[in-house]
DNA sequence: AGAATGCTTCGATGGAGACCTAACTATGCG
DNA sequence: CGCATAGTTAGGTCTCCATCGAAGCATTCT
């Protein structure tokens, strides 16, 4: 009988097939209503709102109440990187191995992870952004390069505020099984790419797909 | 309703505490019986081998038959990896915010993950092996410098062998929150800490301490 | 104020699964 | 062969918890 910080508590939280789905709802990034949820797990109200009791106190979510609304998010990239790696195993284990559908494909190529952008163009991007120095990393420390800040700010990206979260993180990518960036960063970019409608996304999926121009674009001030 | 990965069905089998606790003292990384799993779980024989066969259905356990003896151990790193990823979130939210102990701080320091080291003597040792261009590092693919065969020949590591799990792999620290070496590399420098008597493994602990005179040579072989 | 919406709490029900004892199979030893 | 050890299977009990309908709060709209 061991000690120690209480995985298995943290575990069977995920552990419900109702519980999951809202915690892959939350991935999408955008924070969500109960009822929302309620649709998303398929299950009524009532036993929603008792799901998101328990994990409000298993501290996985962060709730932000407004007016008669209440949106339940993820409470923060270390949770999404648990789910990230439960996924990964559960892919690798799962016995369905059948051949990767169109909407698979897309989710290689581009999704969004909690707040931010990835997969193939996601890990693209952050080398090519360590290749020009933009970006300095240290293993899974990323800095800001000397320049970062007139490169960003010119495609209207502010990184000089000081928030709690940092500004730059890496997380580990579970398709390409490489890094991406995330943090503040990786949240501006990502909102950068959906409001220039540069890439939208798939509805009902962490997908994005990128449009012809937007690829073009996007290629050009993340890929040059 | 959504579909993808069962997370869920993963989730649950690590959400039972017996269950956990086995998955916990698998992270040692020596293969374990069904009997001294069912001690370290505080279950009955039979209870622990009807958990044993959920986990190996579940594809996280590896069974190695050696006559009576059935020794039971992690499916492989992305398992441990999921694992140490869990563990991060239960460290973070539990309500346990004691202060740590000196184990924990062992623990910090040096500890076995799955086969190979962890903790700040394991970053650090990573960093050093980057630095003196003796491993490549680019992102979370780790790759033998020109130099690496007749270093690590030097110490008694081959590093010519091509089995098939990767020979050098990034894996998360959860404590330093930063990349230690993993793959067949990281758990051969392991067995020669080991072997070498450099450090031992703290008993019914992951924590690895070293001996003054075994850090020392440590120290002078990775840190230089 | 009264109605409508969003959500939580209450109470009851049902099913899944964790657990143990006991019986059974298999391997090794003398 | 016969006993001991390691492990799995079978059968049965019991607890936990996911679920839903109905009722109760709270906030906003009219």
């Amino acid at each position: 009988m061991r000690e120690g910080p209480d995985i298995a508590r943290i575990a069977s939280l995920v552990g419900d097939p109702a519980r999951a789905n809202m915690l892959n709802a939350l991935m999408g990034g955008t924070a969500l209503t109960a009822s929302e949820l309620a649709l998303e797990a398929g299950v009524s109200l009532p036993t929603a709102s008792s799901h998101l009791s328990k994990l409000m106190e298993g501290g996985l979510l962060t709730l932000a109440s407004q007016g008669r609304h209440r949106y339940y998010g993820l409470a923060g990239p270390q949770v999404a990187g648990m789910i990230e790696a439960i996924t990964g195993v559960a892919e690798a284990v799962g016995p369905k191995r059948v051949r990767p559908g169109p909407r698979d494909g897309a989710m290689r190529v581009a999704r969004v992870c909690y707040d931010h952008l990835a997969g193939e163009q996601a890990v693209a991007m952050l080398d090519r952004l360590v290749a020009r120095d933009i970006l300095l990393r240290d293993d899974n420390e990323i800095r800001l390069g000397p320049s970062a800040a007139s490169h960003f700010s010119a495609i209207g990206i502010d990184v000089g505020a000081k928030p709690r979260r940092p500004v730059c993180r890496a997380c580990l990518d579970w398709s390409v099984r490489r890094s991406h960036l995330a943090g503040t960063l990786g949240a501006a970019i990502l909102d950068k790419i959906l409001s220039e409608k540069w890439a939208r996304r798939e509805k009902d999926s962490r997908a994005v797909v990128f449009s012809p121009v937007g690829k073009v674009a996007f290629e050009r001030v993340f890929l040059a």
